[in-house]
DNA sequence: GCTACGAAATCGTATAGTCCGATATCGTGA
DNA sequence: TCACGATATCGGACTATACGATTTCGTAGC
């Protein structure tokens, strides 16, 4: 089975860009009465647990870097989603945390994420998620 | 045991949108002398299998609309990686066919992606790929 | 204490990605 | 022939992304 220029589709990186864009859209279409773009709500997402996180680290844990998030911090600020205030300890760090709209739009979001996921993967066996964490996790350390 | 609010990285999607973007970079990184975008090269290793396809396929496999693959392919028709000619049979569509350049960077694309991914995956047992598979399938086709 | 160096975030700027609505062209069935 | 749906592009608007430069700040050396 010589693999290559068969259904052209074979490569599992596509299949990863394919599935994340159609969860990205599944999501954004569910959630289309908050208004916010897809940037926005993954950082809301990656604040839901109520810490505060710099930008750094927010930029590292969403795949963007730090100057990209500025303006997305800059929306979600400008709608009172969440502050910006100084980190005790280091002045130069900027502390993100929600605000108790963000909160409630952060949980709204967490809901629906649990929501797509239940639905998409509930019928799996446990086997085939546990694999699919397995890679999830060392893909996203590769070194680029 | 409310779960909310835990780690606050526990969902499979956020992994998935982490993962996605730790690929792509890297993917481009390799292949920057192609001085090509993550889009072109997306298009580009979707037609690596030699056959022609409509905008439409195009935008299906790369989960993008037909509006916005308007420009990338723009682009690519300029730099000579690609042909629109009009479909037999049909013609409303535009079919879209490699070029022999674009042949050749196609090659160089599957051949990096292939290379990412037996570094990244090699040393994984077969029952994570396996399943890693099974869940992109299904959250590929999640409705949106 | 002062100074030099490095780190964190932002700003300015440029380009690409993305999509909605409107339009032109074409196939198809009545 | 004509109305309707499908296919792709265009126009315009906004977002995403990033590189380089800048500002502000912490820290190690002296």
């Amino acid at each position: 089975m010589t693999s290559i220029s068969s259904p052209a589709e074979d490569s599992p990186l596509l299949a990863l860009q394919r599935a994340t864009h159609a969860t990205l859209q599944a999501l954004t279409a569910e959630l289309v009465d908050l208004d916010l773009t897809a940037s926005e709500i993954n950082a809301l997402a990656n604040l839901a647990d109520g810490k505060g996180r710099t930008v750094s680290q927010l930029g590292a844990a969403a795949g963007t870097r730090p100057t990209t998030l500025t303006s997305v911090l800059d929306r979600l600020e400008r709608r009172g989603h969440i502050t910006r205030g100084t980190r005790a300890g280091d002045r130069r760090s900027v502390l993100v945390e929600l605000t108790p709209a963000g909160r409630l739009a952060a949980d709204t979001i967490r809901e629906a994420l649990a929501d797509l996921e239940r639905r998409a993967l509930g019928g799996l066996p446990p086997e085939a998620i546990a694999g699919f964490h397995t890679v999830l996790d060392v893909l996203a350390k590769v070194p680029s």
